[in-house]
DNA sequence: CTATTATTTCGATTATACTAGAAATATTTA
DNA sequence: TAAATATTTCTAGTATAATCGAAATAATAG
């Protein structure tokens, strides 16, 4: 994953009302939800909420399916793996290192 | 984590500037880096860097800690895994199940 | 085809973030 | 104390995002 996706990605997630779906939709599984529950469920204005599920869409975060008159809403776990793998890239062989013997040495850059 | 906090650091790793900077840091490990070869480094003005440390700082991503004329910085790894926990909270149980068996059911909310 | 329900588009307001140059401040070394 | 290096504060321009009501557009059911 690039950096430049991986932020877009992250920034998206970085707001809290985006944030609250995609809980929601985690939770919800990969049945997914229509948007009319999401919106009645978290209380939100239907159009804000179209707002920031265009925004989730255009990360590739969220997947949508229509369904008689329902659009159902499913998250990408694919995605979302992808953008906490990048976080932790190469993180974890360093935090089990524990707290690094005291260097002194002056920076070299 | 509460999901304000959350957000509010996914936020701030959403900035392009920023997760180079985070990046960088994971990269130099426990140690840290100076504020300076992160500058000279990644090529961002000075002000503008110190900008960003703030906000990296403010979410608690950041360590910082004076070794003579230097501002050692460091990741806090910890909370680096703190947000990447929040998003995959409840997520993998469900991402394991492949495609769930083809829903009919009507919306019940 | 009309009514009903579901979702989106439009438009406008308000707020917040990004960027970086110039000047100021701190810290060490001579 | 003066010089050198490191980092921050100030300031200001520019851009982008969040919010949501009202109206418009689907899509289905009767």
């Amino acid at each position: 994953m690039k950096l430049e996706d991986a932020a877009e990605t992250l920034a998206q997630l970085g707001n809290p009302t985006r944030l609250e779906v995609v809980r929601y939709l985690v939770k919800a599984g990969p049945s997914g939800v229509p948007v009319g529950s999401i919106q009645r469920q978290l209380k939100i204005p239907a159009s804000t909420l179209t707002h920031h599920l265009k925004h989730l869409k255009g990360v590739g975060l969220l997947m949508q399916k229509r369904k008689k008159t329902n659009l159902w809403c499913s998250i990408n776990f694919d995605r979302l793996h992808e953008v906490s793998d990048f976080l932790l890239e190469e993180c974890c062989s360093f935090s089990l290192r524990e707290s690094d013997n005291a260097k002194t040495e002056r920076d070299a850059a």
